[in-house]
Parts: structure tokens; sequence; C-alpha cells
RNA sequence: GGAGCUGUAGCUCAAUGGAUAGAGCAUCCGCCUUCUAAGCGGACGGCUGUGGGUUCGAGCCCCGCCAGCUCCA
């Protein structure tokens, strides 16, 4: 798509070449830092040692034959020292920029260059019988924006939960319930049960040979079928799933699919067979399938002596599924860094099976979450948060600012507000910083509701509600309507706070781009957070409802652009924008 | 022993190879009779781990070293 700014870029680079100096080739236009009063720069550098001249001397000339049309969105045409500098016409860029906010609605900053193409995203991809904590929070809150991000850009999209609802700790779970009974109740409370009962007779068959047996026996009737086995793991998948749910549902996280690691049970086979008869694996003297030398990784198992499979053989068997299954043209596991290793040996031998050709696999991988003391977190060292606790104190934690600022709210409105703001200051958490980089516990910053955090974005957007709020009531009591003539008073906004936010506004279509091309969430998070800033500095200098007819009418128009666009940024990370806080 | 990631302000982090390295938090000083103070303004804070190299130009690219984390053996 062509938004403003590509079209800016375009008249930019057309207005250099127009003068006949200096080769296509070597127009090459970059964004200036924010202290430089332009907003696109041609640094002479390269072209004038091209064409044996001096850059300052350059960039003089190129000034001097640039005269840009008066309908251009080029503004002024400035020089210092080798960078020739060129200014966005105000004039130009607010309507060029609010009409199309206006226009696009809910779709503006989103693109088509994944038309036709589809992506798969793997994420959060939690164990059954198991409580969700902080551990998983990563993978689904990153997993879910880049889902958003990746669709955003016009790819078919499919998210996929790969579930960790199989392998041999199953033949423990199920002869824990045998002995102990089902759990009562439901949710956390009865999948702590689960992982309790679990524990307690893990530490058992190491002493237990009789018992040990009887995991084992549990485990293969689970394999083979049995219906009863199949009847309580299915139950446990049940339990674990409602219990999550609403969890998910609280972070905005939803999956297209959910296909297990049970999913792909009987299709390791295929991958062993394929493996061993091209030559890629060989079977050693104890049975065990061995893969070695490839691409110069270390030597990895697709196959135990005792036959148990390995995961990757079952990642390499999702690979060959997802291919036929979606021919997708990308392939991403949002998958913490400690498999880093495990991927590239995964992607390998999925590559030298032949298995998706056409498809990139990606692994974007992030740091893992530590304590206080930078010590992992753990379930038996006591120092592990789970995830219900931390959103239920992220949410009472905006309820207290909430009933103290807001105390003429009703209650149900307060409690949503709440809840989409705690929920947004947990997910921004995840998302405003570059992924690979480990985490320190800190509640605090964890759940921050001012300076660099997703309520102060979400205050900023409720401000302009409430200023449209505002306007919409006056005007309804004078019995006329604001929205007809604003977007002729757009050309009227050029104050410097003014134009700060529209060029804010202009750049979202680029951040989603960036993001999406860097798989970096952060670059949306931070376009949202210098937004919102841009508006506060709009908020303290340009008053809307008093100013004068006109003034007042593209301000309004601004202030409509802004809530939008505020509302698609904060979106794309999965955070919800309240009308009001 | 090998591999990967990370080193930027007291802390948490930004900065497509370009101009004076920017934010938040913390600390300190101001601002609510004016569209929401979850806010705004200001001050303080830097040899970008370290030594070389490439380049007109390096926090960014290349090589060595140091430290932390992780994985493999």
């Amino acid at each position: 798509m062509n938004y403003t700014l590509d079209t800016f870029r375009a008249e930019v680079r057309q207005a250099i070449a127009a003068t006949g100096r200096v080769p296509e080739a070597l127009i090459e236009v970059t964004a200036p830092k924010p202290n430089i009063p332009a907003d696109l720069a041609f640094p002479a550098f390269r072209a004038a040692k091209e064409l044996g001249l001096n850059p300052a001397q350059l960039a003089q000339e190129l000034a001097a034959a640039i005269t840009p049309a008066g309908d251009s969105l080029i503004g002024q045409v400035t020089v210092a020292g080798p960078f020739l500098n060129f200014a966005l016409n105000p004039h130009k860029l607010a309507p060029a920029v609010l009409d199309e906010v206006h226009h696009l609605g809910k779709r503006y900053g989103h693109d088509d260059t994944g038309q036709g193409q589809t992506v798969l995203v793997e994420y959060s991809s939690p164990n059954v019988a198991k409580r969700m904590h902080v551990g998983h929070i990563r993978t689904t809150i990153i997993g879910q924006a880049l889902f958003n991000i990746i669709q955003a850009l016009g790819y078919k999209t499919i998210s996929d939960n790969h579930l960790g609802d199989w392998g041999k700790q199953f033949g423990v779970t199920l002869l824990a319930i045998e002995h102990e009974g089902k759990p009562a109740g439901a949710g956390e409370l009865a999948v702590a049960q689960l992982e309790e009962i679990y524990a307690k007779y893990s530490n058992l068959i190491k002493e237990d040979p009789a018992l040990d047996e009887a995991a084992r026996a549990w485990s293969l009737r689970l394999e083979q079928g049995d219906p009863q086995a199949r009847e309580l793991w299915q139950w446990c998948v049940g339990l674990t799933m409602s219990y999550i749910s609403p969890l998910y549902a609280r972070l905005g996280i939803h999956f297209d699919t959910v296909h297990g690691e049970s999913f792909y049970e009987d299709k390791m086979q295929p991958v062993i067979d394929a493996a061993l008869e091209q030559g890629i694996a060989y079977r050693d003297a104890k049975g065990a399938v061995v893969v070695e030398e490839l691409e110069k990784l270390p030597t990895f198992l697709l196959q135990r002596s005792d036959s148990g499979t390995l995961y990757l053989t079952r990642d390499a068997a999702t690979v060959a599924f997802r291919e036929a299954e979606y021919q997708p043209t990308k392939i991403v596991y949002v998958v913490d860094a400690r498999q880093e290793l495990h991927f590239r040996q995964v992607f390998a031998l999925a590559k030298r099976l032949g298995y998706a050709a056409g498809a990139e696999l990606i692994h974007i991988s992030f740091g893992v979450v530590n304590d206080q003391h930078g010590e992992p977190l753990s379930t038996r060292k006591g120092n592990m948060i789970f995830l219900q606790a931390l959103l239920d104190e992220a949410h009472a934690r905006a309820r207290a600012v909430v009933d103290k600022t807001s105390p003429e709210f009703s209650e149900a409105e307060r409690e949503r507000i709440a809840e989409a703001v705690g929920m947004g200051a947990v997910i921004y958490n995840d998302l405003y910083q570059d992924s690979k980089r480990s985490i320190t516990i800190d509640w605090d910053k964890m759940l921050a509701l001012e300076g660099n955090s997703a309520p102060y974005i979400q205050y900023m957007h409720a401000r302009c509600r409430s200023i449209l709020r505002k306007a919409g009531e006056e005007e309804a009591g004078l019995g006329r309507s604001h929205t007809a003539d604003q977007a002729e008073y757009a050309a009227l906004l050029i104050h410097p706070a003014e134009q700060g936010v529209i060029k804010q506004l202009a750049k979202l279509p680029e951040a989603v781009r960036e993001a999406g091309a860097r798989y970096a969430t952060f670059v949306i998070a931070e376009w949202c957070y210098e937004t919102a800033r841009a508006l506060a500095a709009f908020y303290r200098d340009c008053p809307v409802l008093k100013a004068e007819a006109e003034r007042r009418a593209g301000r309004l128009y601004l202030v409509a652009a802004t809530a939008q666009a505020l509302e698609n940024g904060l979106g794309l990370l999965g955070i919800k924008a309240p009308e009001r806080m």
C-alpha cells in the first residue's frame, strides 16, 4: 500500500533525480534524527565520492536545483553541510495523513505486502496438567502480538498452540489419578492438585519398582489407545484447557488450531524411515537412529535405543504436516532461547528431508525470566509466579488507581477499566523491549502504570476520546454536528505540536512493516509511546474545545485520528483502549 | 572443549553505518479556579565492557580479549 510518507519519499527521490546530477542508484534517502529539523535527508557523501565532488558542494548545488511544486508534500529544502534535508510541507501533510486515517479506520497502518502468502505462528504451547506461570507468558504474549502484526501485513495467518499433551510423564499422572482419584473442582486449584499428585508419584516410583512398572503400564496403555487411559488423559486435557482459556481470554490470546504433541504421535515413523532411507541417519548397534554431521551441528537422535521417539523427531514431523496442510511461506516458532540449537537441528533436518522446501523456518527466541536474584524460577524452589496470580495482581493495582481517580464511574465500568489497564500493563512489559534479552522479575516494573507503559498510552487515548465526547455533547446541544466540516480545516494544523502528532500518525504504517520484517514488537510499542507523548504535548499547547470554530474543527479531526491510530497500535499488541479511565 | 545470546546514564531499555547517543524509572526542583495530575516542565546523570581493524564517517560492520546468561559435549 502507498501511504503518505511513501509518497513523500518517492517525491524526494524524484526531485533529486530530476536535477540530473545524481544517478538513480546513488540516491539513498534516510530518516534524520529527531533533533534535525527535517523529515528526510540525502547524505551526499557517497554520491559525491563517486562523482568526484565535495559532498557539501554537491548538496548545495542540489538544493539550488530543486524547487518543489506548491502541491508537493515536500516543503523546505535546506542544506546542512553535506546533508540535503527535506522537510514535509505542513499544509499538505495534515490533510493527507488525517484523511488516510479517517478513510481506513481500523485498518489504518495495515498493509498488503503479505498478500497471497500464508504464515503459521506457533506460540504459547503450555503443558497439560500444569499451571501456567510467568515462564509461559513471554511466548504467549510475544507470539500473539507477532501474529497480529503479521496478519496486519496482509498475510493469511494460522496461529497454532503446540500443546504439551503427550509424553512419558502422563503415565505417572494417570497412575497418580488411579490412586488418588481425580482432583475435585475446576480451574487452577484442580490443576495444582494434579501437579501435586504428579510430583508425589514421581518421587514414589523412584523407590518403588512395582509402582514404576505400573506407571510404565499406564504410559503404554495410553499409547496403544486403551479406552480408560484415553478417557483419563482426555479429561486432563479438558481440565487444563478450561483452566487456561479464561487466562487466554484476558490477554486477548486466540488460536486457530490446537494441534498438541499427541496429534503428531502417528506422524513420526515416516520421518525416521525417510531419514534412514536417504542416508541422513543411521541405526547404531543398540538400535538408536542417529544423525551425525548435519550442517556441522552436534549429533542428535531421532529414535532412542528403547524405540522411544524425541521432540526433535516430532518437530520435524510437525514441519511436514504444516507444509502439506497449509503450504506456508513462513513458519514462525516463538520459543525461548534455550531451544536455539534444537530448532537449528530441526530446521536443518526438515530442509534436508525436503520438507517445507518453499517455507522459511524461523525461530523467534527470547530470553528467560529470572527472579530478583537472577535465579531461574521453579515451583520447587518456591519462587514461582503463576500467571493467574500475576494477572489478578495487575488487575488489583489498576483497580486501586481507578477507584481513587474516578470514583464516580460505575462499579462495572471501573472493573472493566481495571482489567483493560492491568492486562495492558502486563502485556506491554513483555513487548516494549527487544525480546532477546532475559528478564528479571520486578513486580513494580511488570505492573507499571506510569511512564513508558501501556496505561500511559491508554490514558492519552482516553483523553482523546474524552475531548471527542465533550465536543459531541456540546454540538448536540447546539443542534449541529462537527463531523462534516472537519476535514477541510485540517490544513490549519501547522502548530509544531499539531505537526508532531501528525508526523507520528504518518509513521504507523512504516512501524508495522518494520515490526513484521524484524519480528520486533517493540517497534510498535515504541510507536505507541512516542505517539502518546506527541499527543501530550499537543494537549498541553493546543486547546481544542476552546479554540475558535475552524481551528477547533481541524483539531477535533486530529484528535479523532489520533484516538483511532492509538487504538490500532495498541490493538496490534493485544492491548485494549478504554473510552475513559 | 565447542556454540549462541547479551554488555549503552545508578536501574530497565532505544538508537535502517550518518549530524549534538535518546526515553522511562529512581533522585532533586517546579505546575491542578483552564479539554482527565495514570499528566506536564526543568535539573542531575555517558571514555557505548576492552584492544585493534575497515570506512569520508562506527554504539552499530570485522578480528582478539574480558564479563554475565544459555545450550551442546
